[in-house]
DNA sequence: CAGAATCATTTCGCGTGCAAATTAATTATC
DNA sequence: GATAATTAATTTGCACGCGAAATGATTCTG
């Protein structure tokens, strides 16, 4: 019926919690792929929420802002490069596009030497909104993330691109490897 | 699962990206900040997309998947504890609890003592099908993952719940900190 | 013991993000 | 130079996951 698996599992690391039930999650019975997962959801959904967040407060979500700012960064720039900065499909490029264009933050123009594609630039606008724009990243987390040491925070990041390698089959096989 | 990780030894690791530049992104020149939130977001999109191929190889996603094997691990089990377990919002849970109990995976049964809470139990078939069910993680991932060294694993695990926890407020008031 | 407060779950409305099909423009092939 | 193949962007259809409000059940108060 029930499982109870007397698992002899030691708590290693960062399960450091005392054998008190943490409430939350008892990852520690969990095989580590398991708690990866785990950890991924949570990462998601904290991203979502974020998103959500902004949306609420600067009536944008976190992939609009994204965009606007590797616009910023890359103008002018065809849609299609923009999806694959921000690591969108294209089909949802073009949503995010219509909502920044509609806010007026973005400028659309067909190319002159190519007219399929799109040429996209910010407006005053939206140089004006980037400007005071707050942060991708909530700054509960910032913060946190600032108070920790320089090498920890390129650990952590050197850590989610690895993973972010491994689990992206897409630009796998150009580099030949994780590696 | 008896091994003390070496607890110094994390320092350069893999944080020694040479300035060469990878297609695709150029990170390079992106603070540190946003490169976390890129990886951020291809995380994100990696998970969708290996969601969203369980649903079309075996008509379940990633979110319904992890729901049986926690009713699985905890049953019988009232629903709200399964939406923390997997951290997904309550009415989310409903929802693919609709569907684990359409596809007769599982059982739904108003509590006896509370009438508010409901039993969740897997089925005989629920079990079957977990027995040969696909993992949550895709294989190549977990291929790639299981070339790794056991120490590199946790370092990751350890990583990604060290972030989550960063990112994720609603239960770090209870902790008193991410430490 | 009635009414209020609380709790577990569900319903509803919304925006997201994807794949597949579509449109429009460019290049390749014969 | 016309037809086919390719490319860039968009439209369409679908399921997800959230918050807020609603529903039904239980406990707290006076």
């Amino acid at each position: 019926m029930t499982s109870q698996p007397p698992s002899t599992a030691i708590p290693s690391l960062a399960a450091e919690s005392p054998p008190s039930q943490v409430e939350g999650g008892g990852d520690s019975q969990l095989s580590l792929e398991d708690q990866l997962f785990v950890a991924l959801r949570r990462i998601t959904r904290a991203m979502d929420l974020q998103s959500r967040l902004l949306l609420q407060d600067y009536g944008l979500t976190a992939p609009q802002l994204s965009a606007l700012w590797a616009i910023s960064r890359l103008q002018p720039v065809p849609a299609g490069v923009v999806a694959r900065e921000i690591h969108l499909g294209y089909s949802t490029v073009t949503g995010i596009l219509d909502r920044l264009e509609r806010r007026g933050w973005i400028g659309r123009a067909r190319g002159d030497r190519d007219r399929r594609s799109v040429s996209l630039c910010l407006t005053a606008e939206g140089e004006c909104f980037l400007a005071g724009a707050p942060k991708l990243l909530k700054s509960g987390f910032q913060q946190r993330l600032a108070g920790l040491r320089q090498w920890e925070r390129m650990q952590i990041v050197a850590t989610l691109q690895r993973v972010a390698d491994m689990m992206d089959d897409t630009n796998l096989d150009e580099r030949g490897g994780v590696f």
